[in-house]
DNA sequence: ACTTTTTTGAGGTACGTCCCTCATTTTTGT
DNA sequence: ACAAAAATGAGGGACGTACCTCAAAAAAGT
């Protein structure tokens, strides 16, 4: 049977008020009381009953996601997880939140984070650009106790607990492998296509996907970046005018949204034969895409893990307990037509939107 | 607040008795008023709170996990994963033993399996062939309530509860392109290693490889099934027999265990040009392999998951909890040279067994 | 040695659920 | 209409922890 406080209390020759006062911190204990406290916690092995304690304490814990207002598949598809996790953690009293705001508008996500933090959050997830308004937040938001990651673009500078998200840096590199041997022996062009280079994990990716092409492939000439800024109209008409002006482009790296522009652009461009394709996040388009053979490879990362990592790791945080680094890993997927998974059922009806 | 079972009580117009014996099925009520209390639950949004249950339970799960006694890397590594998964539940009062047998033998199985069935378990995670006994095995672990899960090998013939693994005929199929379009143009045979053909996992896994084979890469003559039955030394020299006998081999796919095997076949069979090796299973062997290019990918599924995944799968269903099937569905991961993430701090230290 | 302050002990209530007992009411069968 | 059986109500103790109060003891300062 595991240890309770009450055994703490006999082992460390004390009252159970005293142990429950080392336990929350609480004042007016002696140094070496707490010692003693904590020497019995540490020779029985107590590990406090997390369950039992939340019970006691009724506590809810407050979440919030924020979330660029970007319409892309993509981020439906998050939306979806981060409904689908909190449902999942609903019996373990959590309240989860999402508020969106425009990604090139640091202080409109501020002023957005700022209406939830009047009752106190627990832990607040962000997904935005590195930029000084969003440090300041996350510093802010540190000082009063609530814990903070990063999801999916990291924000090394500022001091968030965690980052939820795959390291982009081998995403762009494992973009490049296949992208270059898929291509074979031929020499040509390769454009690649990002969000914007704001964004961290544009950047990452970018990066690691040059250190592959140089390194192994150096027949293939690495066009600079096209910034689609997730939107499917400007991002055609970019890489259309960039097809048209680059001859001999033989792949295309897709590193952010935008890939149905991309596609879009394909088909009435005049190239000899067809490129390779690589691009991110499995949605209902890169699906399509991959079966008929528009896109050999797609790199995704799996946004039920974002969701629930996130999750996971900001009550951990709260709750002053380790991570599972191992569980927190998101991974990516690499999907090619022959191991696509069918569409789950009811995968329609969740995203309502989707069709659009 | 969330209701509790008070309020469904009020809401029903019964007592709080009546409302603990149709939430725990125990006899005495009259239909009607199971109808009531459940419309009452209904209307209210009840879910029970998990953690207080437990708590007045006092329930302690007790969790089997049955694998065979190979002394492979990826059983070392599955089960300090296995290990590690239970720490993490042992907040959750969860008692999880392992039990290994010879995975030809599947009488010893039965028996070792018996002898743990004393106290009664509440879930049980089988790795092991498909026959007769493991299969009366599993319908009699049912039959007292216990719930069974297969792993890694499924046992779709026998009445498991969930089969927690990858799906081994995409792996094959992702196996099949990778190699195929690894190789290219160039026409020759592929060899093929596996552990035995009474694995599922290897069957199924040779399935999709030769679907993808006939059907994508038709210049390639996949050879018969070499069965290696885990043993590395045996591998080897089936393999360096084969290559010996068999002019021609580009290709490698080494679907089960002995991968150190067939790279020590290959470093003194004479063939023109390196050939190309997609193997299964993150180990050190197959780590250093895909860094010195022995091997060009290595199709892999994480322990961690599946250890933490089997023990989910088992906790819902004893807790008759519906499953995340997203949460539990176990991809794979394509490793490549270059995505290739540096060896986890203090793996060696978790891992005394594998350096010999 | 005395007061003041700090530290500790003892005890209680609460959280939501499970599981038990015993009395009472309602229903059923005759 | 009656006895027997079934259904329901009322209540309490338990799980492990949090948080509260008040009194007692120990330590510190004078």
């Amino acid at each position: 049977m595991r240890p309770t406080v009450n055994d703490i209390a006999r082992e460390a020759g004390v009252s159970l008020a005293t142990v429950d006062r080392v336990l929350n911190a609480r004042p007016g204990v002696r140094q070496k009381t707490i010692t003693a406290v904590n020497e019995a916690i540490r020779t029985l092995g107590y590990v406090r009953n997390v369950a039992a304690a939340n019970l006691a304490r009724q506590r809810i814990y407050r979440f919030l996601f924020v979330l660029p207002d970007v319409q892309s598949q993509f981020l439906l598809a998050l939306h979806t997880a981060i409904a689908e996790a909190a449902k999942g953690l609903l019996a373990e009293s959590c309240e989860v939140m999402v508020v969106t705001a425009p990604l090139r508008d640091p202080h409109a996500i501020v002023t957005a984070v700022e209406a939830y933090r009047q009752t106190p959050l627990d832990g607040c997830a962000i997904m935005a650009h590195e930029t000084p308004d969003v440090r300041d937040l996350i510093v802010r938001l540190q000082a009063e106790g609530t814990s903070v990651v990063s999801l999916i673009m990291d924000q090394p500078q500022a001091p968030r607990d965690h980052f939820v998200g795959i390291d982009n840096e081998a995403a762009g590199r494992t973009a490049g492998v296949l992208l270059g041997r898929f291509v074979g022996e031929k020499a040509g062009k390769v454009a690649v296509v990002v969000s914007s280079m704001q964004a961290r994990d544009m950047v990452e990716r970018r990066l690691g996907f040059d250190r592959v092409m140089a390194e192994r492939f150096p027949h293939l000439q690495v066009l600079p970046s096209i910034e689609g800024h997730d939107n499917r109209d400007l991002t055609m008409q970019i890489v259309r005018a960039s097809l048209a002006s680059h001859a001999g482009v033989v792949a295309i790296y897709v590193a952010g949204a935008g890939t149905d522009g991309v596609t879009e652009a394909l088909t009435d461009a005049r190239l000899s034969g067809k490129p390779v394709v690589v691009a991110h996040e499995l949605t209902l388009h890169t699906r399509t895409a991959l079966m008929d053979g528009t896109i050999d490879a797609v790199i995704s990362q799996d946004v039920g893990h974002l969701a629930r990592s996130a999750l996971r790791v900001l009550k951990a945080k709260t709750d002053r307990l380790q991570i599972d680094s191992g569980q927190e890993q998101i991974n990516i997927t690499v999907l090619l037509r022959e191991n696509l998974a069918p569409i789950p059922a009811g995968f329609a009806a969740h995203h309502p939107a989707v069709e659009s």
